[in-house]
DNA sequence: ACAGAATTGTAGCCACAGCTACAATCTACA
DNA sequence: TGTAGATTGTAGCTGTGGCTACAATTCTGT
């Protein structure tokens, strides 16, 4: 691989981490709304969100083209067997990074608000050592 | 603060840092590239991100008018005093992430491809607490 | 039953960040 | 000194994700 090439790959990840996250936070926000309150409306997710109704209108539109959401005009909305699939290895994920957080001392409200964010960017690999050291601290304290 | 307020914190502080994060990797960058190559060309920064030049040329039209980047036509890009310091400050948190992802476990690649996206959702707190893990996974080893 | 409230949908606006194609400028070498 | 190649700039396209304003539908309480 060329020089320049090993410098962007990082940004190239990013940017690709970035081009599925919202999609990976809806599915996750759809289960966990549909969980528990019996089922989810886009104003749920709005309000989860803190964006207008339109936006997750057009969000959902399009996570439903992609095979992941599955609603009809006024209905709730739900998740596809795929959509599903990927909700809980997102959940899964965002647990890890949030557990991982309060593990190193992070406050529970900063480590909430961190592990939004920081969740998409975390490899396999890297996922692997968080599990790791969470359990390590855990036996510790 | 409303229940639904505090579920949407954490969305909106995501959207917030997405906003900053080009300006943050541009930046470090421009100094980076401005020290090892002794000026700064459109066509670097275009290699060092994997894009094309005139996304480089819009952005860095950006950064100048938000005051953080000077440059002149067919002249090479500099940092603008706040933009050095910015610079500064983006390049000691992304070697903090780094250092402490390598300090946990994370093979060198993983990690510098990792961290270039989870540096901009680190905070303040979060980021003395991976300071902490670092020195005392380095006393260890 | 029906009026008003809540919810959902649609039209159309914006900024951002990527791109190709082409034009202009600069640089280096024959 | 010219000119070919490298670099930079510009025009204009796409897709994404935010918004307001307004229309349509559904739900709810009297
Ligand atoms: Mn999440
Ligand atoms: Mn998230
Ligand atoms: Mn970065
Ligand atoms: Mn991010």
């Amino acid at each position: 691989m060329s020089d320049h090439a090993k410098q962007s790959l990082p940004h190239l990840r990013t940017r690709n981490d970035h081009s599925t996250e919202l999609a990976e936070d809806y599915v996750e926000a759809i289960a966990e709304i549909a969980a528990s309150h019996g089922s989810c409306r886009v104003v749920d997710l709005a309000k989860h969100f803190g964006v207008s109704h339109v936006t997750v209108n057009r969000t959902v539109g399009r996570l439903q083209n992609e095979g992941l959401v599955k609603t009809e005009p006024y209905k709730p909305v739900g998740l596809t067997a795929k959509g599903a699939r990927l909700a809980v290895r997102c959940r899964e994920r965002h647990e890890i990074v949030y557990q991982f957080l309060l593990a190193i001392g992070v406050d529970p409200q900063t480590a909430a608000i961190d592990a939004e964010g920081i969740e998409h960017h975390v490899s396999p690999a890297t996922l692997r050592c968080f599990v790791n050291w969470s359990k390590t601290n855990a036996s510790i304290s």
